[in-house]
DNA sequence: GTGGGTGCAAACTATTTGCACGCAC
DNA sequence: GTGCGTGCAAATAGTTTGCACCCAC
């Protein structure tokens, strides 16, 4: 556990959000001005094979990162991009259910709501097309 | 409605898969030869808001775009990256349930099953670490 | 002749990798 | 001195965009 790597990953325990390899590298930059971006994403990759923190693969474009190793689902807002956690469980017994039909050998599930936040939301009425 | 953009159409409808803008592109290219991917990426863009198809936000690198516009569910093999429709649909009532605890305004719910596909499985018994 | 669609190439975003160096053991 | 981890920069993957041209109207 190297410093650049403990920075990191208190960085990502102490963000509210699920930040990009991108915000996380700005985070950790606070601390440690001269670490590089390739040293960042190195050791996100290394602290979620050892099970320090969980890899997220969402829509849209970059991948997030996660301090909760428990299972639970996602939910992002498409205008301001945030990504919250979400405490519903919803697909109990699913894997098992796909399993049967597919023949497929299902490791995990992943569930992710799209929608707009409380602060992203228009006014009620208004129509705006996205 | 013009050539490339019809190509472009039958082939997604014509495959068995969702495929990425890339493999979209290496399918138009056996009817046209000279198509370039920009134009591939336009249409499949274009389309995909003429709700024609569906644009995909699957985990992984690539985006992938898939014929059917009727919401359902994907499931996604780890070893060789293919990706087939399930049919199941456990969350019923899950987005007016976040709605409620979050204040969001709920849009589209995507569920992924990752896992291994019959052809990718293992045998029985043998543990490889993935 | 105007406008949308095209091919080509360059730009862009997010991520990964090659390489030389440096520190701990 | 060996080896892992680092900073830096270049490479890569996937997608988007600028631009000039062409064709239908």
């Amino acid at each position: 556990m190297t410093l650049p790597r403990q920075v990191i990953l208190e960085a990502l325990r102490a963000a509210e959000t699920h930040p990009t390899g991108d915000e996380v590298y700005r985070l950790a930059r606070r601390r440690l001005p001269h670490i590089s971006l390739g040293t960042v994403y190195r050791n996100l990759v290394q602290l979620s094979e050892a099970g320090l923190i969980r890899k997220l693969e969402l829509g849209g474009t970059a991948r997030r990162f996660d301090r909760r190793m428990a299972e639970h689902h996602h939910l992002r807002c498409l205008e301001c991009g945030k990504v919250e956690d979400v405490s519903v469980e919803p697909a109990v017994g699913i894997e098992e259910a796909v399993e049967a039909e597919s023949g497929y050998e299902v490791v995990e599930h992943r569930l992710e709501l799209v929608g707009y936040c409380p602060k992203c939301r228009r006014p009620r009425g208004e129509i705006v097309p996205r």
